[in-house]
DNA sequence: CCGGATCCTTCATGATACTG
DNA sequence: CAGTATCATGAAGGATCCGG
């Protein structure tokens, strides 16, 4: 029905007091490690080694099916595409069809939780990209000062 | 009943036009698992157990000296720390001040690049706050399953 | 006070073999 | 085709001791 599209909140000036208000909730949210934690539980969870790519893939092709999604990321193993498909179908971020037919079929999508954590990804990669130039030159200034 | 609030598609073309650039750009970056990812760099910077605590602290204060921000973030070693400010200074996300004094004193402070990442994480917590009852909601039902 | 060096534990990843 | 089961391994995290 809907594509979640980007609220208007990426307003630059409005931005910094915005910054403080979200500093605060996160900050608590970050500090019971013990107890549930989102920010970190949603991190946790695009930082292991396929789930970004997973989540791109089915983001670019729509739906795919099991081996149609490993050939498409290359190099994962069975095992690991299926426990990271299963953790992010856990989440609620992709959903899994399964079809009763001889030879079986699955086919993956992106939810639209999904959807929208894939786009919140990409804006962290769109900055990600822009500081690359920065970071490079700074690992580099920081090896040869030691 | 409070569904976590998906903005209307005011502006989805062009929206899902921008998506669609990020998505080549961060597809070609993700996929050359061997070359340098900035993407997957970022990500992997951020989603150690210490680095967004470390982040989210000297964001809230200026400038720490080292026992400061240990005290701050409460429940990391001493090594622990020293490793994550290694790692997140080498990308130029935070600087260290030496003071040769004797004892000696070392601040740490955001850089603005630090500053950068740490807006793109709280935008990042934001999303992930809104989806907790979703997401909660669908760990239930995915456990129930089984 | 800050942090390097060492050793140890735990967990994610992966190779391989097997199954409905 | 789409998994599950088992075993091996390497990296991350942590405890502890040492040093400037």
């Amino acid at each position: 029905m809907n594509t979640p599209s980007i609220p208007e909140v990426t307003n630059a000036e409005s931005e910094a007091d915005k910054t403080g208000e979200k500093m605060k909730i996160i900050l608590n949210l970050a500090r019971d490690l013990n107890q549930f934690c989102p920010v970190r539980d949603v991190v946790h969870r695009i930082s292991d080694k396929w789930s970004l790519l997973s989540i791109l893939a089915l983001g670019t092709h729509g739906t795919l099916r099991f081996n149609q999604l490993k050939k498409e990321i290359g190099d994962v193993s069975q095992r690991m595409l299926t426990v990271t498909l299963r953790n992010l179908e856990e989440d609620g971020f992709i959903s899994r069809k399964i079809y009763a037919e001889v030879p079986p079929r699955v086919e993956y999508k992106l939810t639209e939780m999904g959807q929208g954590l894939m786009e919140q990804t990409l804006q962290l990669a769109d900055w990600a990209n822009k500081q690359l130039p920065q970071i490079i030159a700074s690992r580099n200034k920081f090896r040869n000062l030691r």
